[in-house]
DNA sequence: CCAACGCCTTACCGTACGGTAATGCATTAC
DNA sequence: GTAATGCATTACCGTACGGTAAGGCGTTGG
C-alpha cells in the first residue's frame, strides 16, 4: 500500500471492526459470547477443537482492539463479553446506510423461521 | 489453515461477503454504488487516485464473487451496481442477531443528523 | 515461599491478500 | 480492415494475517 491518498474520511474507527468481523472464527466467538453472555478463554477454547489457546487469545485481542468485546479479570481467569456500545458505534453508521437492503430479506427470514425452527437462511 | 475442523456450518455464503467488506476500498466502492446507483469501472477509477484500473477491477471481482454487486455489459463498458438481493441474503442472518446492539446508537445517530441532510436511505 | 495453573506475549512459518505491470479479448471508431 | 479503447486476466511482489510453539508474568493453592 504505497499511500492512503484514496481518501477515507468517513467511518473512522470502523475499519478495525470490519477487519475483525472478516474472520469466521471471530464471528463465531461473537456468536458464543452473544449466546452465553460472558465466557473465559478456556470456555472458548473448548468450542474450537482445531485451535489452541494462543490462537483464541489472539482473536480475542483483535476483537478487543476493534472495540467489539470487553475483558475483565476474575481471579486468574479473564472473562470476555460483547462490548455492546463499541459494537453499536462501530457498525451503526454502516447499518444506517444499508439496512434497507437486508430489511426485506430479514422479514422473509423471520417469517420462514416461524415454525420451521431449522437453520435455513435461504430459499 | 490445516483443516476447518473448527466447524462452520452456519451462514454458508456469508463468509465471502464479510471478507469482501473487510477492505475499506471495497466498502467505499459500495458506498459510491449506493449513491450513484450504477457506475462503470472508469467512473470508479476516477474516485481512487491511488489505484489503477486493475486494482479496482480486482476489488469489483471480489465484490461480485461475494454476491454484493452485479455487473452488466453496456457497449464496451461494464456497469456495476449493488446486488440488493445478494447483499440482503448475505447479511440478513447476522443483522438479525446483532441489530439490537446498534439500534440505540442508530437512533442516536439519526437524532443527531436531524436537519443536517445527510444520506438518508429511507423514511 | 514455592509449585501449578491460566492467560498474555513473542517469535516464527506458511499462505492469502492488496497492489502494480503486462497480456488478452472483446467492442468501438476511423 | 486496422487502430484504439475498455475491461478482464495473468503473473509477480511485498506485506499482513492466521496458526502453532515457546516463554513470561500474575494468580491460586499447599
Amino acid at each position: 500500500m504505497p499511500d492512503d491518498a484514496a481518501g477515507r474520511p468517513p467511518v473512522p474507527g470502523s475499519d478495525e471492526a470490519f477487519r475483525a468481523l472478516a474472520d469466521p472464527t471471530r464471528r463465531r466467538i461473537l456468536d458464543l459470547l452473544a449466546d452465553h453472555g460472558s465466557l473465559t478463554v478456556a470456555d472458548l477454547v473448548a468450542q474450537f477443537p482445531g485451535l489452541v489457546a494462543s490462537g483464541i487469545s489472539k482473536h480475542l485481542m483483535a476483537l478487543r482492539a476493534a472495540g467489539l468485546v470487553t475483558a475483565v479479570r476474575r481471579g486468574r481467569h479473564q472473562v470476555y463479553a460483547i462490548d455492546a456500545d463499541g459494537l453499536g458505534r462501530a457498525l451503526a453508521p454502516w447499518a444506517a446506510r444499508y439496512e434497507a437492503y437486508w430489511a426485506e430479506a430479514l422479514t422473509r427470514l423471520r417469517a420462514a423461521s416461524t415454525g420451521t425452527a431449522g437453520t435455513d437462511p435461504r430459499e
